[in-house]
DNA sequence: ACCTGAACACCGTTCAAGT
DNA sequence: ACCTGAACACCGTTCAAGT
């Protein structure tokens, strides 16, 4: 196995040495990654250095260096066990209604971790723990007639319904938070563009208003019924 | 109108003063964005800094306030008329096919755009050349028996996954450039797992394959034929 | 083996001063 | 009005040295 540590237990192979021979290291990894978590929950990506997570740990930056192996790998730490902190929902035994189920408790759960979000998207996912859902993805998918490989590419389509919601939910709460943040959109139509733009500018007034009310377990819902009618027609 | 920049051309308050009265300046927002687009295109916005930018320049990082108020505003400012400069593709009539093929072209159009992806995430939509593509859109929705709201919802859908599709395409594509940069996925699934996860640790060794064979217009056609499914039972 | 300190090559932005 | 220089408060990481 070329990556222990991408098991649910954070362990590096420095680590790992670390109990047969040699001075006894003043810190671990567990340490460190815990602060880390903390300060991605609290404060976000942009909050988390090297030096901010050294100085929580009370030591210097290079010490971190012994741990692991760079700034992103601890990101990639950061994630592990993460799943295992969230109950598993009971599940419907209908395969379409499982494969929704799974799929809005992935976006439920991933809302309530938001740093995770940002964190997935430099890297992939690292946390064994978050497997099951993309197994009762697939295994609902064939279930209801696909192909592997169409099981396969309705995952990563859910994923991507999934992962867009969050990243552009979370954008405009950042926004609304910055107190005179120029605001672009729909802002920017004027009554002079009803003509290139109809709908968009009879639509500029309630543009808010219809963002706020996008539903996304209706939404996965439909996209899930597209996905699944793939099954009468391969 | 609040935000005369967010128009097609790139005209900041303080350029829109500067005909009239005090000392002309050396540089202009359109060199200094130009510069910075040209940045973003060859290197993406990891290298994108307002240093970088004024020693391309040719002044001082400081020199650069002057015209844009930060470096987000920076940011903003290179997407505007990113838009006009690919041709606007011919449209079939039939407005499931048009819906296809406009989500299909600003796939296409952005993949070939890859600094775009990543600076929208960081802000909203700022270039008004683009909004065809959503008027079409919403357009087709409505034609095709969607509600305004269920037609706005359906867009935001599409985006999604049309933007994840991107942003997971170009992760992969960066792992893939560095040389000996550890996978995680599917590495991570052994055969003790095959009773946990039989679909995945089936399909494990097909994985990347697959991965590979995800076909964005296939895709896009099975969350548009689902989503216009909404119409029968509103 | 584990940790430290100094150093390198960067950041975005403020502020006071110059022309 | 436009630009400069110095300064502030940061970054990730390398490297040589200490215990």
């Amino acid at each position: 196995m070329r990556h222990p540590h991408t098991a649910g237990a954070t362990m590096s192979h420095v680590e790992a040495e670390k109990k047969k021979r040699g001075r006894p290291s003043r810190i671990d990894v567990d340490t460190i990654v815990g602060i880390a978590r903390r300060i991605l929950q609290e404060e976000g990506v942009a909050a988390l250095s090297m030096r901010r997570v050294a100085k929580e740990v009370g030591t210097t930056p290079m010490a971190l260096y012994h741990h692991v192996r760079d700034k992103d790998e601890l990101l990639m730490l950061t994630l592990s066990g993460m799943a295992a902190t969230v109950p598993r929902p009971e599940l419907p035994d209908d395969p379409r209604e499982r494969l929704l189920t799974v799929s809005v408790h992935m976006h439920g759960t991933l809302a309530r971790m938001p740093w995770v979000v940002e964190v997935l998207s430099l890297g992939d996912l690292t946390d064994k723990g978050a497997l099951w859902m993309v197994e009762e993805i697939i295994a609902s998918c064939v279930a209801c007639g696909l192909t592997p490989a169409q099981s396969v590419a309705a995952y990563r389509t859910i994923w991507h319904c999934v992962y867009g919601d969050l990243v552009f939910r979370q954008a405009m709460a950042r926004r609304a938070e910055e107190p005179d943040r120029r605001r672009h959109f729909p802002d920017m139509i004027t009554e002079a563009d009803a003509e290139e733009l109809p709908h968009m500018a009879a639509l500029a007034d309630r543009w808010l208003e219809l963002t706020a009310d996008y539903d996304v377990s209706t939404q996965l819902g439909a996209v899930i019924d597209g996905l699944l009618g793939q099954a009468r027609r391969p």
